[in-house]
DNA sequence: CGCCAACTTGATGGCTGTCAAGTCAGGTGG
DNA sequence: CCACCTGACTTGACAGCCATCAAGTTGGCG
């Protein structure tokens, strides 16, 4: 595992950015804001971070001030038990917020690591709580935000505690699929950024029963593996292996 | 399973309320508010429901309107599959939030049974919005409790994705403990309102598996169990029985 | 008193973890 | 440019934890 040596401070090129340019915009923080509303947005937002692959962007016990949102790139964030053990709690990729966490405690709760060298939009939490309360819309936006992360953790919690390695894995995919569709790449065929070790972590699941699912994946035509690269081949076959195993009798 | 039968509304015997005198004021939404933002709440939080064992405070699929705080009682929340498998995400009890899936969407994504017979006060959301714009303690405060159902539904991951049958059982326990002394109650002794399935549910297990996980705990002396009644004799041995299983060649 | 849901306990099996060996791909240095 | 090296991945054999199936017990309630 790399993090072994100490970890400097992220090395961070800041940079001049703005909401109102952005693309991720429809994904984003400023959703359903008019022109002046963004403007105001702006002014906050106005700071990126370049973090390179590997590297943390905040860790777990650290204080809270920030939220950032995904410019470009893609993330994990894992929380860890004292012994030694840990469980990847999602993977974030363009337009999604990172650090919702840490508001409760006012200290991080999880770790936040870069897969791939990416960008964030760093916005301070005291001024976002602030404009949000000038603004309406961004204000009902952040709680729909932070209310379909809790939404998305029941979906995690389903996966993990009903379903078994082969649906997980189905899900999984499908879900990045989703994803990466509505971030206009295409939805059958995409490189994954984490290792089968870190998809393992998330599904609950070993590394070896993960490459194990992919390989009878690819086996029964689902999907065309070759390392990182995946091709979805029969969607409607995925969802399908998804609900099998639920009443006694269904299939199998 | 009971509910076979058409859901009639449920029995709401409608009751004025104020927070300025509810006892769970340090729990709840309430928190840290000064004697006049405290009116100003109840102006808004003045309506109480009474909801009897097993029938539903929402569905999911129902139109969101407002969230509910638990007054007294005990909740569970669920999720359902098409093939019918059910994943319990979580159990709350007086002073908790119940809705906060239903922001997302507009459409609750759970469902919310009672789980003894309970009083919920009825917020609705865009009043809670409004007066959070308005109240920069209480939208501080209604973020925190946001955020910590998430940092929660982690640690659920955690213990679904990375923990063993005994473990689990062990830090649910722990868990429910510590919650009752939050709120007055014995912290080593309590009635559990959910059964063996309940419980496997929301930890991923079987009811069979639960019900000797609690054998067990019982043989250790770490535990005494009489059915729904759980008296927790040492749980330091609890607490030691969580961190065994991390590195290879720690104990186990 | 009897019924039924909830629970306990035992026997067996299967899914996934563990351990181990081997393959592949990408990056580095000669 | 190629050999080497290392981390990531695949595949096989075996084992263990938990699920499944089954029978019996308990306790609450009408």
């Amino acid at each position: 595992m790399p993090p072994s040596k100490v970890s400097r401070d992220i090395s961070l090129a800041v940079i001049r950015t703005a909401c109102s340019n952005c693309n991720l915009r429809e994904l984003c923080l400023p959703f359903g804001l008019s022109e002046e509303e963004l403007a105001r947005l702006d002014e906050l937002v106005n700071v990126r971070k370049r973090i390179k692959r590997g590297e943390h962007l905040y860790r777990a016990g650290q204080a809270f001030e920030s939220i950032y949102a995904i410019r470009s790139g893609f993330f994990k964030t894992d929380v860890l038990l004292e012994d030694g053990r840990d469980q990847v709690t999602g993977f974030q990729m363009a337009g999604e917020l990172l650090g919702l966490d840490g508001i409760s405690t006012e200290r991080h709760a999880c770790n936040a690591v870069a897969l791939e060298d990416s960008e964030v939009c760093h916005i301070p939490f005291s001024r976002l709580e602030k404009l949000s309360r000038e603004i309406q819309a961004l204000q009902h936006h952040f709680h729909k935000v932070m209310s379909r992360e809790i939404v998305r953790d029941h979906g995690v919690m389903m996966l993990l505690g009903a379903m078994r390695a082969e649906e997980r894995l189905a899900t999984f995919l499908l879900n990045l699929s989703q994803r990466f569709t509505a971030r206009g790449f295409s939805h059958s065929e995409f490189n994954l950024r984490m290792t089968r070790e870190e998809i393992g972590s998330y599904l609950g699941l070993k590394l070896e029963t993960v490459s194990r699912a992919f390989s009878r994946f690819q086996e029964e035509g689902l999907v065309a593996v070759q390392q990182k690269h995946i091709r979805i081949l029969d969607t409607a076959g995925l969802k399908l292996l998804i609900n099998r195993h639920g009443y006694p009798g269904h299939g199998l």
